[in-house]
RNA sequence: GCCGUUGUAGCUCAGCUGGUAGAGCGGCGCACUCGUAAUGCGCAGGUCAAGGGUUCGAGUCCCUUCAACGGCUCCA
């Protein structure tokens, strides 16, 4: 998540909240301060809901670091409603420095902001700023703090009953986990009380379409603890998700020119020592294995084994662009804290595939790429979603990034001259690339509103080299291709994770683990039932007949809590003329249907990889 | 990994200030044979996350570990 979303000048309205949620959060520093007269402030701006702050309550007598309790945010909160009764102006001044360090005396971290601004370049959330800017403060009733607003005309202008403080969470001082760990409070501001009970009912209602509860729900996956965190359990419904995926992929890339390999999931350490993995990944990865005097990794990723099957051969410029694709699993040691139900795995299967082409090929390569992610985000219907050009930062060079600055600017430059030549929108932030290049990523929001990246689509100007990868020009010479990695269906696990959420569980019914459920009214319907689910299943489409003791009713609703996006109800009328009572997922229903005709139907929209009902 | 919260049957949860486990759903059995979101009755499920401690006595208190959740950091 960047430090601040939201910009402070769109609408006036925007202003006006803008404005709300930055002074609840002076008022909240304030009365913490009022509360705990030794805490240290630390910064506390709006962000897309509202507002934190971070405080420092130092250490406990067993050196623990001391926090706020949920007891606390209410005392906390209640003492926020006194201080905005007392209607007290927001008033401005600028200060020298000199008056700003005598000020914030006694704050380590106000001071430390201080020294930024007079430096210039950073401002006083820690961001950097192009200009130095001046250093200014706020005062309300007892409290002053270094800021540049803008803020309300006085705290009675904080509606009291349109916020609310949501919960306490650590968070490193600038972001730096080398840094020391802060209280962070955080809390939410609305206009009025209407706007904060609807984002209150938004959060239970994402609640709901969150995929780790719909993904038990559905029975599509679980997670084991004697298996281990962040290695999820695919329950026979995700497999077949995970086989219509991979057959989604299969049917795109063979017409798209891809070629299909494989790798094994274990490999000598001198493979990741070529790739350069080793020193900058190690941390994600499983320790080694050793026999026999010899280590072994389990693979992160895939690329280094497609780059040894490129080199299988002396290639021809003839052959390129060679692309060569694998579903591939991967293993990455995540660290605990950062696992999130299928969003964030330590097992993955990843829609993998390395393009190998010359320069002149790889606008050409690079735009097919992005429209292979246009193709797959219309069939999923995604709207919500942005292109992201991810660059270096001069800082990185031969820590987070291959230390070659030519190299960079230049093949960022090809992909900022590829996406703007094929008209598609992007934002550009730096610092975010792999070790070996730029990136396209395609970031999405889970439904608690986290942010991930689902696809990805990088450069690498490093790893054919460092393989010696070649291939022959027209003129006999030998030239070093370009790789492309790209990974447009994410991982089985992101994506289907994604899929849950984005659909509520409702899928499609080419990805529906069932398609079709034969609702029999009583057990003398049960034969032409199964006659009918055999028939069904004979034609490719995943169904069956529900025999169980229940009454028609309770069959309905479990198929109905299943999502099942077809059921077919059959009693005394629908056998008599080989017909069904189709009752759609939605509600609707179609009486009378001849069984051929729901056949034919359901089989074409499954092969048209339908999105309608 | 770090900060905080939580952890009772397959799932959702109840169990007051410590006195020795309960409901609904689900599962199984029996009866019911029913037209578009839950038929009725009965039965079987728990070493209260694991380990240690305090106590006459711990699901309830303390410690450690594990896991999940909310964040930070990091990422497909």
């Amino acid at each position: 998540m960047r430090k601040i979303k939201m910009a402070a000048n769109q609408s006036p309205e925007q202003d006006q909240l803008y404005k709300i949620r930055h002074s609840a959060a002076h008022v909240m520093a304030q009365a913490v301060l009022e509360l705990y007269p030794e805490a240290k402030i630390a910064i506390g701006p709006p962000i897309d809901t509202g507002f934190y702050y971070d405080f420092d309550l130092g250490r406990d007598e067993n050196d623990k670091l001391r926090s706020f309790s949920p007891e606390d945010l209410e005392q906390i909160e209640k003492r926020m409603r006194q201080i905005i009764a007392g209607k007290h102006a927001f008033n401005y001044r600028q200060v020298s420095g000199e008056e700003a360090r005598q000020l914030f005396a006694g704050q380590p971290y106000k001071l430390e902001l201080i020294g930024g601004l007079e430096q210039g370049g950073i401002d006083e959330y820690g961001n950097e700023t192009a200009e130095k800017p001046v250093i200014s403060t706020y005062r309300q009733d007892t409290f002053e703090d270094l800021c540049r607003g803008p803020h309300v005309e006085h705290t009675g202008q904080i509606p009291p009953d349109a916020f609310k403080l949501m919960s306490v969470a650590g968070a490193y001082w600038r972001g730096d986990e080398n840094n020391p760990m802060l209280q962070r409070i955080y809390g939410t501001a609305w206009r009025n009380k209407k706007e904060l009970n609807e984002h209150l009912a938004m959060l239970e209602e994402a609640k709901k379409r969150d995929h780790r509860k719909l993904g038990r729900e559905l029975e599509i996956f679980i997670f084991d603890e004697e298996v281990g965190p962040g290695l999820p359990l695919w329950l026979p419904n995700g497999g077949v998700m995970i086989a219509e995926l991979e057959k989604l992929a299969a049917d795109t890339e063979r017409k798209a020119g891809y070629q299909r390999v494989r790798s094994p999931h274990l490999t000598k350490e001198d493979l990741f020592l070529r790739s350069g993995h080793l020193p900058y990944y190690a941390d994600s990865m499983y320790p080694p294995m050793e026999l026999e005097g010899v280590k072994y990794y389990v693979k992160p990723m895939n690329c280094p084994f497609h780059h040894k099957i490129y080199a299988a051969k002396p290639r021809s410029y003839r052959e390129l662009p060679l692309r060569l694709a694998e579903y591939g699993t991967c293993y990455r040691y995540e660290k605990s804290g950062e696992l999130f139900g299928l969003m964030r795995v330590r097992s993955m299967q990843m829609n993998d595939a390395h393009i190998y082409c010359t320069e002149e090929q790889f606008e050409q390569e690079f735009m097919a790429v992005i429209d292979l992610y246009r193709l797959y985000f219309e069939i999923f219907n995604v709207e919500k979603f942005v292109m992201r050009l991810s660059t270096h930062h001069r800082k990185g060079l031969g820590k987070k990034y291959i230390d070659n600055e030519r190299l960079w600017l230049k093949t960022e430059d090809m992909v900022r001259r590829a996406m703007d030549n094929g008209g598609v929108p992007y934002v550009e932030v730096p610092d975010e690339a792999a070790f070996y290049g730029p990136k396209i990523d395609v970031q999405i929001w889970s439904a608690i509103g986290r942010e991930f990246t689902l696809a990805t689509n990088q450069v690498d100007f490093a790893q054919p080299s460092r393989f010696d990868l070649r291939y022959t020009t027209s003129e006999g010479k030998e030239e070093t291709p370009l790789c492309i990695h790209r990974a447009p269906l994410s991982t089985h696990e992101r994506m289907i994770g994604f899929l849950i959420e984005h659909y509520a569980g409702a899928f499609p019914v080419w990805l529906a683990p069932q398609q079709a459920r034969v609702i029999p009214i009583t057990s003398e319907h049960n034969d032409y039932a199964t006659r009918l689910a055999l028939e069904l299943e004979a034609a490719g489409v995943r169904a069956g007949a529900d025999l169980s003791a229940e009454r028609m009713n309770a069959k309905i609703r479990d198929a109905q809590l299943m999502k099942v996006p077809y059921m077919l109800v059959v009693g005394d009328q629908e056998m008599a003329d080989n017909t069904v009572a189709l009752r759609k997922r939605d509600g609707s229903r179609v009486n009378g249907m001849h069984f051929g005709a729901f056949m034919e139907f359901v089989t074409q929209q499954i092969a048209d990889r339908s999105s309608v009902l």
